[in-house]
RNA sequence: GGGUCCGUGGCCUAGUUUGGAUAAGGCACCGUCCUUCUAAGUCGGUGAUCGUGGGUUCGAAUCCCACCGGGCCCGCCA
């Protein structure tokens, strides 16, 4: 939960007193810079039968008594509240300096569990999964932020179909090597380049399906190392750009355990019958199959398990999905809730697909980037512009930048576009650091930064702190992110933080070029703290959605 | 074919969940500003019938319907 001056909220509830028909919708926070805020009137003045004038009267009226209200005014059916200048700053200052944090946060008891990445450990993890990774940490840390308990789980498919094929792979091409990454990859393409049809797959695979879930231990033991391996890859690639997954949970878990028994057990006056496979029907129709009729277990029944144990450990559960998972994940909705009784809030947020170049991602067709080898584009990249930027720094400070840099751009451009929109990743824009990037934004703090280091006294200001346009407009975009912080939340769109923070480092950019704020005089004390509030705030939204944040640059 | 998501200047994106005051940024292009705190920046300019057509409304990028274009799903795969 948030804690901050909630000026909106104040507002509203002035207002209600002496006109209770009010809604938080006939009031905004107002974006065409006619005001602060902005209540209009259109819908009351129907419902109600009154003048707009009236309502004006009102609503002036009732805001008498609400001491940070400067102005009220009527235009064309709009009532124009403005807000004191100095309170802006003066609510963020308070709450950086006496609480270390603004908004401040009060510890929700509700415990958050975000599932994303769990991409299978069959190879290495490419830009287009990263997108869920991105996604996912983003909102996890943005629930950390607002107080939540939060923890992220990575999901390991070391069962069924796809790690069968890995071990299978392995064993026809490399049975005399050893399990390094490059073999067990090696022998899973070529596996894959055999099976070219669906009856060729079962035959290849099926029978280790089987031998994996009667609990044959050697392959028990193999697949388990195998994936470890494979594993152990995609974790190191997702540290490079700074995102690191609490738990590990592997699927197998779940067949060994006895959990896929109990799933059987409790849905058995559901549960249909054809010629020995097991499935349930959705008020559709349509049929979801748990168990193939040679026994082995799918997918479905195996998630059902997976969400039961999240539930032992969660009350708000969340998982990132590619929007191929979307039926998946209605159904696995339904019958948790409607077979079930399942108790948890369940959401998902389902992301649309990355292409490359106008094309689409694949394999086989080679037309794909890791994200390691985005990582390290991206770093040369960067040298390169620092290197010409900053002559004057040394080498290793020059790769600290670059790195920062690479790391940051790379989690911006994927986090900034809203997840339910198709993303095509392209080099020029992927590795430009110009415009709406993370360098943009991470450029403003170190200047912001530099100012703060040749600070040395502050004279004692004009305490009334009037603003001009620049000065304000940046108080107020600072004041704003509680707002947006819990927009993001709710919503969960951390492209939302991500958007703030361009809004800010905007205000911050039109500040800077037209405020000095060394040797300003009696403005000094002022924009120090706009300064410094600026160079706290940008850091703590921007870290949320992965920018690094550098001093200098 | 059925379901679902997306469609905003030449290109990319915000705004759509909660309908309101001249549709907001970036890239590219043209021009401006470094003897003021880092020019990865600032300012100005060119460029949008908000996919199309209806409807609801005092008011629609936003809500409803139809259509068009694209993604994804429609497996005893995951």
């Amino acid at each position: 939960m948030l804690i901050f001056d909630d000026l909106f909220a104040q507002l509203l509830e002035a207002i209600k007193i002496n006109l209770p028909e009010v809604d938080n919708t006939d009031l905004v926070s107002d974006k065409s810079g006619h005001a602060d805020y902005s209540f209009r009137t259109f819908r009351l003045s129907r419902l109600m039968k009154t003048s707009q004038e009236d309502l004006f009267s009102i609503i002036k009226e009732a805001l008498k008594s609400v001491g940070f209200v400067s102005n009220v005014a009527l235009s064309s059916g709009y009532v124009n509240i403005s807000i004191l200048d100095s309170f802006f700053l003066e609510s963020v200052s308070k709450y950086l300096s006496e609480r270390g944090q603004y908004p401040d946060t009060f510890q929700d008891p509700e415990r958050v569990l975000i599932e994303h990445t769990s991409t299978n450990p069959t190879g290495p993890i490419h830009i287009g999964r990263s997108r869920n990774s991105v996604i996912g940490d983003g909102i996890a840390r943005i629930f950390k932020r607002c107080g939540y308990r939060t923890t992220t789980q990575y999901y390991v498919n070391d069962s069924g179909k796809q790690v069968a094929a890995l071990y299978k792979g392995f064993q026809m091409y490399h049975e005399k090597d050893d399990p390094t990454l490059g073999n067990l990859l090696d022998g899973y393409q070529k596996i894959y380049k055999t099976m070219t049809d669906r009856e060729k797959e079962k035959e290849l695979v099926e029978p280790e399906i089987k031998r994996y879930e009667s609990g044959d231990a050697e392959i028990l033991q193999k697949i388990r190392e195998y994936c470890s391996i494979v594993l152990q890859s995609i974790v190191e690639s997702l540290q490079k750009i700074g995102i690191k997954i609490d738990d590990y949970v592997w699927e197998s878990s779940f067949l060994r355990g006895g959990e896929l028994d109990s799933v059987f057990e409790s849905l058995s006056d559901k549960i249909e019958d054809d010629s020995g496979a097991k499935f349930v029907s959705m008020p559709d129709g349509y049929k979801i199959y748990l168990r193939r009729s040679n026994g082995t277990s799918l997918y479905f029944a195996r998630d059902i398990a997976y969400h039961l144990f999240k539930a032992l450990n969660a009350d708000w559960i969340i998982d990132i999905l590619g929007e191929d998972h979307k039926d998946h994940a209605k159904n696995l909705s339904y019958v948790l809730k409607e077979f079930m009784g399942y108790t948890p809030r369940l959401d998902f947020v389902t992301y649309g697909f990355m292409s490359l170049e106008g094309s689409k991602f694949s394999t086989r067709m080679g037309n794909i980037v890791s994200l390691d080898e985005f990582v390290s584009r991206a770093t040369e990249e960067g040298l390169k512009v620092v290197r010409e930027k900053r002559p004057d720094l040394s080498e290793s400070r020059l790769h600290e930048i670059a790195e920062a840099v690479a790391v940051s751009s790379i989690r911006f451009s994927i986090v900034k576009v809203n997840a339910s929109k198709q993303l095509d990743f392209r080099w020029k824009d992927a590795l430009s650091f110009e415009g709406d990037s993370a360098p943009y934004v991470m450029y403003a703090y170190a200047r912001s930064r530099s100012i703060l280091s040749r600070i040395e006294s502050v004279p004692a200001g004009d305490k009334s702190w009037t603003m001009n346009e620049w000065e304000r407009r940046l108080a107020r975009t600072l004041f704003s992110y509680p707002y947006h912080l819990r927009d993001a939340l709710d919503s969960l769109r951390p492209e939302i933080i991500a958007n703030y923070c361009l809004e800010l480092v905007k205000s911050f950019n039109d500040f800077y070029s037209q405020c000095p704020v060394i040797g300003s005089g009696e403005e000094t004390e002022k924009r120090v703290m706009l300064v410094k509030n600026f160079s706290e705030i940008l850091k703590d939204a921007g870290s949320l959605i992965g920018i690094k944040f550098l001093k200098e640059m």
